[in-house]
Parts: C-alpha cells; structure tokens; sequence
DNA sequence: AGCAGCGTCCGGCCGC
DNA sequence: TGCGGCCGGACGCTG
C-alpha cells in the first residue's frame, strides 16, 4: 500500500530511466479497455480510451516529480506542457522494460494494464492488480481542484504550521486524530502505515480527540511523523503486500515497523487491539496508547 | 453550504 | 476445493 515513501522511492527508481524519453506509441490492456467501453473509470479517469491514447502521443517526459502521494510526470508535446498524474492506489506499480516478459512476478504481468513505448527502444509499463490506481492526463493542476487542496510536503517549511492550523479548526478539533492526521489536506503523504507508527512512537491512542492533544503534543506528533516518513523513505519504503518500487525493487521498511500490523505491543508485550477510524482498521497499544 | 456516509474502482486472501 | 466476505485511497454523489 503505497504511501508518500513507497512512491518516492518509484519516483527516484523512474526519473533516471524515462526523464528526456518520448512517447512513440502506446496502448491499454482489453480488461482496461472493456471496462472503459462498459462505463466505468478504470484507471483512466476523465478521458475515454481512445482519447487518453492519442492526446499521449508524441509527449516528451520532461520530469518525473512526486506530490504527496502523487507521480507527476511532466509533459510536452508541441511547446504545450502536460500533467499526467498517477496515483498508485493500493496495488499500483511501474516498470522500465524491453518487453512485458521481464515483469518476473506473475501478478504484476497478469494485470499490466499501460504499455508506453519510447522511441528510442523500451517501455514503460503500469500494472494494477486490483485496479484502483489512477492516470489523469491534465493541462496542469489547475484542471483537478483536489489536487490544489493537498497540504503542503511535509518535508517543506510552512508544513508544520499549516498542521497546526487544520488540526485546530473547527472543522477537525474534534475528530480523533488518526482520521485528521491521514487526511492529505491537512498532511501530505501519511496513510494507515505511517499514521499507525507515529502515534504509537507517541503513546497517544488513535482515537483521541485532536482537541485533546495539546499544542506541544501536536508539534512533537507532526515532527514524529516526518521521521518516520524520513526514515522509511532512507529504507525504501515498506514492502507490504503488493507494494513494488520501480521494476518490482523491494524496501525494508516493513521490518522496521512497531505496531502496523502487529498482534503484540513491540513495547509492553501486551496483545494489542484495532478499531476502525475513518473506515479503516486501526491497531494499537490500549496499555502504551493513551 | 457543508458534511456524514456510502458508492466506486477490484483481486487476493482468509476462513469455513 | 469452492465460495462468500472482507479489505482499502480518495474522489464523487446523495440525502
């Protein structure tokens, strides 16, 4: 499930393979294509098939840049730039190949779904296996409001205080902040794997109110997150389930974790317990979380 | 207007 | 072995 390390990794992995290449000719899978064809938004989002393939056409790759937990590749084609942005959902991965055959794991061959062939030999594949990625090409971000929403990186001055601004507004003061800090407006990149790990590293119980966290707490919470972000991008994310890094490249992060996922407290040996916030499972300690 | 809650996009995996 | 149910980022829609 990649979140802001996992895609920095695929980011770095991609740019020095594709920055500078262009696009000769590319295509989709017949599932993507059926899908298309019989109304839904499979991975292509905003655009039919037909003109996702020939509006991509021709394009330079400028640069490969990520956003929170975002790819966006920058584009031109003509003079004009482009955005194509590609979110990898939960099972999302990119490949730089010869041909489909090197994609040695039979699941990401299975449901490779974008082929983008360059013109000067390769191509560049995007597999999902459950298909909940998604490709928008855009004329930049201006032409899909969320993405002007996104808070700030969180790497980036001006991050901390925005945190403090949201977390305390009406509007989220008195939600439980494993539900404030994994929404991308009010931090960028933090999903259920690292939220889990920050409160944990922090004793505080993901249900807890955002209210019932003073100031100091909060700044000490934002900071641990950042860390841990830090540090997992330094082990190149966490290889859990279907997460790949460019090529199906593997991280270590995934033995570095404390409490995701655990059914025993890293700390006290204790057994720990989940609930959902937000629609999502959430473990942690009752005994260290507080 | 704004928000809570659900639908959408799915296959892998688990348990019976 | 077959099969129903569960899981999940983030947008979009509904009431």
């Amino acid at each position: 499930m990649p979140e802001l390390p996992e895609v920095e990794g695929v980011v770095r992995g991609l740019a020095p393979l594709v920055e500078g290449r262009t696009i000769k000719q590319l295509s989709v899978s017949d599932t993507v294509v059926t899908s298309k064809s019989a109304g839904k938004e499979t991975i292509i989002k905003g655009k039919t098939v037909e003109n996702f393939l020939q509006d991509m056409e021709q394009m330079q790759i400028q640069k490969i840049v990520r956003r929170s937990k975002y790819i966006y590749f920058h584009l031109q084609k003509q003079d004009q730039p482009h955005l194509l942005v590609s979110h990898l959902g939960m099972t999302g991965a990119w490949f730089v190949v010869n041909s489909p055959d090197e994609i040695t794991e039979e699941k990401f061959r299975k449901h490779a779904h974008i082929f983008l062939e360059m013109e000067d030999g390769g191509l560049l594949v995007y597999s999902d296996i459950r298909r909940f990625g998604e490709m928008r090409l855009l004329q930049s971000e201006d032409d899909f409001p969320p993405l002007l929403e996104m808070a700030p990186e969180p790497f980036s001055e001006g991050a901390l205080e925005h945190f403090l601004e949201m977390a305390e507004s009406m509007k989220y003061k008195g939600k439980q902040i494993k539900e404030v800090i994994m929404n991308g407006k009010v931090i960028s990149g933090c999903g259920n794997i690292y939220a889990t790990e920050s409160l944990f590293h922090m004793n505080i119980h993901p249900g807890r109110k955002a209210e019932r966290i003073s100031r100091k707490r909060k700044i000490l919470l934002f900071q641990e997150i950042v860390r841990v972000l830090q540090e997992s991008i330094d082990a190149g994310g966490s290889t859990i389930s279907d997460y790949r890094s460019v090529n199906g490249n593997a991280g270590t992060m995934q033995d570095r974790l404390h409490m995701y996922s655990k059914k025993i407290c890293t700390a006290c040996g204790k057994p720990t317990k989940s609930m959902q916030i937000a629609g999502r499972t959430s473990v942690y300690c009752p005994a260290c979380q507080r």
